[in-house]
DNA sequence: CTGTATCCTCCACGATACTG
DNA sequence: CAGTATCGTGGAGGATACAG
């Protein structure tokens, strides 16, 4: 069957554009790109401690250095320019002496954060599953006969 | 304040377990670690598109291989067996001449695409906007002056 | 205080080959 | 067909030093 590898699915939507098969093929190739995306973004450990931080309100570079514990001097200014760059962080500097710089989140920031408290949720309400499973599975693997 | 540095937090709980301020802390410890524990998991490229390939029905191992394009023979093992530790997946290998071995998503890694969903509905509403916000700030670094 | 550049380490992942 | 083991490498991320 034509479209069933993912190399050629740009080409086999472009062919058919006006079939349904072929717009819900191209939509689900574009869902996982763009879901790819936004995961590379969110996804990261240290993205997700500085929304967290940012959540709810302004906070200053060396106050998150201090709040997220365990970041790298790099590491945060590398994540928030990527934050910002998408548009999720605003960046204020105060040409004060010393320089003050408060980051904060856009209200596209904002918007993220529900989606990712849904995740929160889930992971709340599974961890014990989870953690379970994790153990039975260590303790099966590895004496499954005599 | 006390509790402003996450190093103490459990400290600091342990010490006051009975306060409702020290409780809200700890909690939004917990939460915390939860959240990055998930997304250690599911935050990965390889496990979102198996996640997405198992979304309608067992899938054999090969047929993966095949239908996820790109995934090596080693990560996708890697990947499945992250996701069976965890119980998201299910294997059932049939004794067959040649081997043939289906993986399907549990009712707990069901569950998990509903949250997954929701991401998904973030990223695809937003990412004009974030695709914009990336074009001017690619624009506007590095000449904001003459 | 905030930001950038440099070096260096380590491990995640791909390629490959072999077994059941 | 499915799974495991081994080796080689690119690049992510920490440490450090310096600049504005």
């Amino acid at each position: 069957m034509a479209g069933s590898k993912a190399a050629s699915r740009r080409a086999d939507a472009q062919a058919a554009a006006t079939t349904g098969e072929a717009r819900k093929e191209e939509d689900r190739y574009v869902e996982c790109r763009v879901v790819l995306d936004v995961l590379d973004r969110i996804g990261d450990k240290w993205t997700v401690m500085v929304v967290g931080a940012l959540s709810e309100g302004p906070v200053r570079f060396n106050a998150m250095m201090r709040l997220i514990e365990g970041v790298s001097h790099r590491m945060l200014t590398l994540t928030l320019r990527g934050l910002e760059r998408d548009g999720l962080v605003k960046r204020t500097a105060y040409p004060t002496i010393p320089p003050k710089v408060e980051y904060e989140l856009t209200v596209l920031g904002h918007s993220l954060i529900e989606p990712l408290r849904s995740l929160s949720r889930w992971a709340m309400q599974n961890r014990a599953v989870i953690e379970q499973a994790r153990q039975e599975f260590d303790a099966g693997s590895g004496r499954e006969g005599p």
